[in-house]
DNA sequence: TGATATAATGGAAGCGCTTCCATGCCTTCG
DNA sequence: CGAAGGCATGGAAGCGCTTCCATTATATCA
């Protein structure tokens, strides 16, 4: 390749033994033979191998993440907090995107026994027993971030609680014909956050004494095009809500649409709770649940640096808050 | 660690050698042999390093992406394109957010030189002279994406073409007087695309025989806010635009939000065109040059891919097209 | 049938590190 | 002053592959 090690230890007169303790911080050398070895590498411009140091340390110095859509905002924030934390470590991160159920398993059968990685981070995907059985069998630690699995660390917001939230801030403006625009809760991918967010729905309807009515609630596959279509259906009912929450603010920028559309006001006639607060939804003014994206990520790699130092640890479980944000789309 | 090479070679009763060219599709293997040692390969489960094969192969088989700000929508989108590429290689990705110029500086020093990769892909960041002498001598390729040097193969949009159309499509509507919110033309991190667009701007300007107005040209921090910001000052002029060109569909919606705080109309009062056609800029019905990221990043990364293969071809220049999208916020 | 070309195979060397062990030196202490 | 211990150091072994070369088995031809 270039320069080895074997270079600077005769540039330096020592032994390669020298010359990685002092690459490695070793106290048992010498100030002055430290100095001379310095002096190696700066004039040949050294720089270590890391695959070789790789091969030699058995470790890989690397995680993965594997992310769906990874394009959606959610997933966006998050993957930020997730390359900050890393870059901050030693390790590299390398990037799996999953847009299809054969990639995820393909990248669920490679990437944990590829001998590629020494940890994965596995956001919003929650795997199988068998799985979880075959990472455990090859000794690579895997984390999750929004999603859920018995055996696993994980990082998670209550989702449950935030449907909760949302629905009875509508219900305490008034509203008393409250309709859930979501992703289907059975999904191939197995996604579990639209489905929280309706246990949270139902639960507040029901604390409050407000019947559950089925054709309030529209499923389809994510997007803003879909839950425009699902909102015109909501408002073709006899007895349209009053207020809609959207399992995601993208979702709740189809309910707006469709409420346009119609020439329906907000909040004056429908008012609209989403989820998640991106960027847009400030300039929108829409209200929504926002949850610690950037955070889950840098939580889910340090669960996971901690667990590659210490694989005997028991699993971890963190849950992050949700927090409610009032804005005009359900202004009083 | 598990099962190496030698485990498939014993329980298939071969040499090592011979296991290796089964892995790798050699023809000088007799059929039966090579099936005995598929079947050890399954029975022992055995996956081959990747580590030892990089540092036996010496190539890395990992290339970089080093973006700045990788949530802007126009990042995400490329880092998408790119993802897939690789992943239909045999190559890993890993990725460098960059947010601060030391940041920026830390990855072009370390990333290229560090023997981690066979490649780096740059998106939006345009290197210095002393930057490229330094990778050539390492003998990194290194191919940018939207960003400019000319020793280096690139990937672009015709961003001057683009702001011109823009500018165009505003004047054809007949407006006279057209700011343009951009950017800091001159910034530490040296984008280029506000300022290629500003001279579309000017040149259409120039075309048609309109002044140009520096007062009209305001420029600040990239942002929503920001851009509403500057947009105040705009309409604070004695003489206010009648028209504003945003230099991306983030500060349009600064420039929508300060218009609506005046209570002026869209496009009735003002015009509004974005550039990026991010996601949504179709709801806001925001009226936007559209530029390819995907496949910008799809090319990039062949561009490089390529250059790796052969490192001696000269640089190539791959220029895509830009489209105006007409909607709303510039209607008749 | 024997000589020769060809295909299949085994395994040593080498990729560039870390680490462990052996060696030689210098202290320190009785 | 000699023994014993502690430091600093050199370098072999080993990490798990690929590849090349040598060797053996097989096929081809006169």
């Amino acid at each position: 390749m270039g320069v080895t090690i074997y270079d600077v230890a005769k540039r330096a007169g020592v032994g390669i033994g020298t010359v990685s303790r002092v690459l490695n911080g070793s106290p048992h050398v010498r100030e002055e033979t430290r100095r001379r070895v310095l002096a190696a590498i700066e004039e040949l411009n050294y720089r270590p191998s890391p695959i070789a140091q790789r091969l030699s340390l058995r470790k890989t110095l690397t995680i993965a993440v594997i992310a769906p859509f990874f394009t959606r905002p959610a997933f966006v924030e998050r993957l930020r907090g997730i390359e900050a934390t890393v870059a901050e470590s030693e390790y590299d991160l390398i990037v799996y995107n999953v847009e299809t159920t054969d990639k995820r398993d393909a990248c669920f059968h490679e990437v944990p026994l590829g001998h590629k990685v020494d940890g994965v981070l596995i956001i919003s995907l929650s795997p199988g027993d068998e799985d979880v059985a075959r990472w455990k069998e090859a000794g690579v630690p895997v984390v999750l971030v929004d999603a859920y699995h018995p055996a696993l660390s994980r990082v998670v917001v209550d989702d449950v609680a935030g449907g909760y939230m949302a629905t009875q801030h509508l219900i305490e403006l008034g509203h008393r014909r409250i309709a859930y625009v979501s992703d289907p809760l059975v999904n191939p991918f197995n996604f579990t956050s639209s489905r929280d967010r309706y246990r949270g729905y139902r639960r507040a309807l029901a604390d409050y004494g407000l019947p559950f009515r089925p054709e309030y609630h529209q499923q389809g596959e994510h997007g803003r095009a879909q839950a425009r279509a699902l909102t015109h259906r909501l408002l073709d009912l006899n007895d349209p809500p009053t207020a809609i929450f959207a399992a995601s603010d993208t979702q709740a920028l189809g309910v707006l649409e469709a409420l346009r559309e119609r020439g329906l006001r907000t909040p004056e006639d429908v008012a609209v709770i989403g989820y998640d607060d991106i960027e847009v939804a400030e300039y929108l003014e829409l209200s929504t649940v926002r949850q610690p994206f950037f955070e889950s990520g840098t939580l889910g790699v340090e669960l996971l640096l901690k667990r590659i130092d210490d694989p005997e640890q028991p699993p971890q479980h963190v849950e992050l808050p949700v927090e409610l944000v009032v804005r005009r789309t359900t202004a009083g």
